[in-house]
DNA sequence: CGCGGCACCTGAGAGC
DNA sequence: TGCTCTCAGGTGCCGC
């Protein structure tokens, strides 16, 4: 479930089903799902049985849940520091990055088409069922299975390391304050719903690239947990074009930019996020419905609202931009001449 | 070293 | 029916 307000959705599912259940057996249907976990499928499961996860956290499109190790009362980890942390990793965090006593966690993206289900055992496998945990049944009437369900297995599992990142922030939005960063995240920078976001680093940043916006937003190491429908609607919203030069965009600019990028997604969340099908659904099966309150995004040849209803027909077009669809009103996001302004 | 293009997959739908 | 083509909410890596 590609962008952030659904990724949230689903993070907001796993801290109500799952936080604080143990898992107890791993059944992994197609090892090609356990993405990248460097010492392969059944190391993964090794890492998983027994442990409990404490938490469930985001940052960006990509989202964790811390473990603990319920096997030993001492606290001392059943998880030896290499299975999880292979030593290339060690001498490569040198620049940047600090590393801190290890603790693991298991992280999920969803790629295109990823989705993560809490299901009773007696539902039916879903056709690309990739792996299942089975939960521990603390409570009564709890759903016994975690199912990791992928078409096209962009997105992945793995059981990682987890470090403090350079500004020694906590790491991203979860319920423990002082959650760290797995190291396959640590490069993928805050998004604008995280409250230690910082706009002046952003608006830096920004100017100090040579490229459009659009691809700038979509970049996630410059800002995180906006893909392609977001990126649209945020533009159409800011009536901003994707291919605006990044070194001319002036602070008023940025700013709008920003607010509309947070306001679509805070939208979006409210309506459970975005569906056009089952492919994206919450960890109970149901779509969000935001997808009727789309402005720009798959409105080709639709009349663009806004100027709607300031009597004015236009049309939306579809460009292709960076081998996806990118959507514009002609008329409040005009192109700018020569990619500049 | 920053940027842009492309590979990684499967499936649905259109057109012939 | 079946072929070919395009398209789909993402990310990482490679060459320039």
């Amino acid at each position: 479930m590609p962008e952030l307000p659904e990724v949230e959705v689903v993070r907001r599912g796993l801290a109500r089903w799952v936080r604080g259940r143990t898992i107890e057996a791993v059944e992994i249907l197609d090892p090609r799902s356990i993405r990248r976990h460097a010492l392969g499928a059944e190391d993964f499961r090794g890492n998983l049985v027994g442990a409990t996860v404490t938490d469930t956290v985001r940052r960006g499109k990509f989202l964790w849940m811390p473990l603990a190790d319920t096997k030993h009362d001492d606290g001392a980890s059943r998880l030896a520091p290499s299975s999880y942390l292979p030593a290339a990793r060690l001498e490569s965090e040198a620049g940047g990055i600090v590393h801190t006593a290890p603790r693991v966690a298991l992280m999920a993206h969803l790629g295109m088409s990823g989705q993560l289900l809490v299901e009773d055992e007696d539902q039916p496998d879903e056709k690309h069922l990739k792996v299942r945990l089975r939960l521990s049944q603390d409570g009564d009437h709890l759903p016994a299975e975690l199912r990791f369900v992928d078409q096209r297995i962009f997105g992945g599992l793995f059981v990682t390391g987890m470090v403090a990142t350079a500004d020694g922030m906590p790491g991203g939005l979860g319920e423990d304050p002082e959650a760290l960063v797995p190291v396959e995240a640590s490069h993928i920078a805050r998004d604008p719903l995280d409250p230690a976001f910082s706009f002046e680093e952003f608006f830096s940043r920004l100017r100090a690239r040579r490229t459009g916006l659009k691809r700038a937003l979509l970049d996630q190491s410059l800002i995180s947990g906006i893909g392609n429908i977001y990126a649209d609607e945020a533009l159409w919203a800011a009536r901003l074009h994707f291919a605006r030069a990044t070194d001319t965009v002036r602070r008023p600019e940025v700013t709008r930019l920003l607010t509309a990028c947070r306001d679509v997604m805070e939208r979006a969340l409210e309506a459970g996020g975005t569906s056009f099908d089952s492919l994206y659904v919450n960890v109970n099966g149901a779509s969000g419905y935001f997808e009727r309150s789309l402005n720009a995004y798959g409105r080709e040849h639709l009349p663009c609202l806004r100027c709607a209803e300031a009597g004015l027909d236009s049309r939306v077009r579809r460009d292709t931009f960076m081998n996806r669809s990118s959507y514009t009103c002609p008329r409040c996001q005009p192109r700018p001449r020569n990619g500049r302004w």
